[in-house]
DNA sequence: CCTGTGACATAAG
DNA sequence: CCTTATGCCACAG
């Protein structure tokens, strides 16, 4: 089986896909609404993948502190950044600002 | 079944 | 500010 088809990942990569423009969620926050909140990284590693998916925005998912940790994995050493630029969301020093106004939180947003 | 891994989160020094 | 260390969990081999 194709590992889009995997539930976990699969969910991971649907949350992400729901993140309007201009907005970013967290690891954690995700994990958490996939009902595995200490599964985070996985979140992180399922991202990984996300590169052969179209429309997955890996740059709208940061850690919990709104750093761009995951910036390395994209093509430019600062694509990420530009990507979220590009979106209206401010980023300084591989930080989010004003995280709080960005943040999409799946729960309140999902419900 | 066991081991390695990872874009996290948290704590400690 | 920094680095280490630990827990955590799903997946790949």
């Amino acid at each position: 089986m194709k590992p889009e088809n995997q539930n976990f990942f699969e969910k991971v990569y649907e949350v992400a896909r729901l993140i309007p423009e201009g907005r970013v969620t967290s690891y954690g926050a995700i994990a958490k609404y996939l009902g595995a909140a200490r599964s985070a990284r996985m979140v992180g590693w399922a991202m990984n993948g996300s590169g052969k998916y179209e429309d997955v925005p890996a740059h709208r998912v940061v850690n919990k502190a709104g750093l761009l940790t995951g910036k390395h994995h994209f093509d430019g050493t600062n694509l990420m950044q530009q990507l979220l630029e590009n979106e209206g969301v401010k980023v300084v020093d591989n930080q989010i600002v004003n995280l709080e106004k960005h943040f999409w939180d799946p729960f309140k947003e999902l419900g």
